[in-house]
DNA sequence: GTCTATAGAACGATAGAC
DNA sequence: GTCTATCGTTCTATAGAC
């Protein structure tokens, strides 16, 4: 079974290697500024194997989505409450301006290019972006949910998604002063977003205690 | 004085309506979606005239990018407080959704491109972009520090920087939001925004009053 | 200043040998 | 499965007639 370096190694490397590439590069360069020769030249395989693995430069970009929530999934889903949900999420936007230390959260920054690119309406790619990004939404909003005690179903499920805006907005917003490199001190940013939240989150609390 | 339709107009009137082709093209494509051969016919000019009246691409958006600028500062100059600035900066967000209402606001959410797009950085309109957002960085921080009273200068100028720094995160964020095609009410949302800085601010005024 | 034609480069994708 | 050569398109920019 001992097969030559690069020359038919197992389906399953050649894959695999691709996907690492193309996250490299298009966290270098974005969507549009991935070249799918980058790609092949970053792999070490030729272009003819990537468009064998991948059937084009939309695919090879759905799969590197998929490929990121997962990651995305597994760091989060034992996040304890918001302020540290927020504390990973702001510290993503910094490792995204420092770059290749984490390329799956510096992945997140890339995607929202995928918002602004209105000329990339139909492309199956930004599709996917749209409906992870509205996954990730529905998956912070219901673990705030659990969160508030002493408040019916109602207000508990609006608040959540109060927040959630809020916190998505937030994250977002510094995710784009890492890319235009703002010099920012994100740890200490991601606790006043945190402060600010949770100012929001006590008033509306109070404000329905009163009532009841 | 009379010239023929689109032959040997003034100079100026030209060029005006090339800035305003580039503008409705960009607010729909952004930077790299707008092509040269876009301007030329949405100005109604043949592509020649353009670079006759430009010196390419970059210079194009440079120019672009200075008139927005004169537009924003004549609208935001007259802010009266923080919550007002709030609501004419996340209200623009809608409108950058809703496109062609009001180009000008339209158009810093396709300066966020710029942003991202790591490929332009030797890009002159990407450097003036950030210029730009330094400069209203500034802008806001120092009316935000002039609107704190009974605080030293060093409090009330860290206080402004911080607020500056959430404001435009925020702005920012739902400007991401617009662009994904999230159903947000951004009115409703710049109120909260408004309310969670307006906590934070009080926090902090209130935590040196203590000390004083 | 306006307009057409085209050069020159980059990119996505395919064909077909191995 | 791997690799090279190349096609077809698109885009920036220029040349040069008017």
């Amino acid at each position: 079974m001992a097969t030559r370096r690069k020359t038919h190694q197992g389906s399953e490397v050649s894959k695999q290697a691709i996907l690492e590439a193309v996250l490299s590069r298009a966290v270098e360069a974005g969507y549009e500024g991935t070249t799918m020769a980058d790609v092949a030249r970053a792999s070490g395989l030729p272009i003819g194997s990537v468009y064998w693995h991948f059937q084009n430069k939309e695919q090879l970009f759905v799969a590197l989505l998929d490929h990121c929530f997962e990651v995305w999934r597994r760091t989060h889903a034992s996040a304890a409450d918001m302020r540290e949900l927020l504390r990973r999420s702001i510290a993503d936007s910094a490792a995204a301006s420092g770059s290749l230390a984490d390329p799956a959260a510096a992945f997140w920054s890339i995607g929202l290019v995928f918002a602004f690119e209105r000329r990339l309406e139909d492309n199956l790619a930004r599709q996917r972006y749209l409906a992870i990004r509205e996954e990730m939404f529905e998956f912070i909003a219901s673990r705030l949910r659990a969160s508030y005690a002493g408040v019916t179903e109602d207000v508990a499920a609006e608040l959540a998604h109060d927040i959630a805006v809020m916190g998505r907005a937030l994250t977002d917003g510094f995710r784009v002063a890492a890319a235009a490199g703002d010099d920012t001190d994100f740890t200490r940013y991601a606790e006043l977003a945190a402060d600010a939240l949770e100012s929001l989150v006590s008033a509306r609390l109070r404000e329905h205690a009163q009532r009841a």
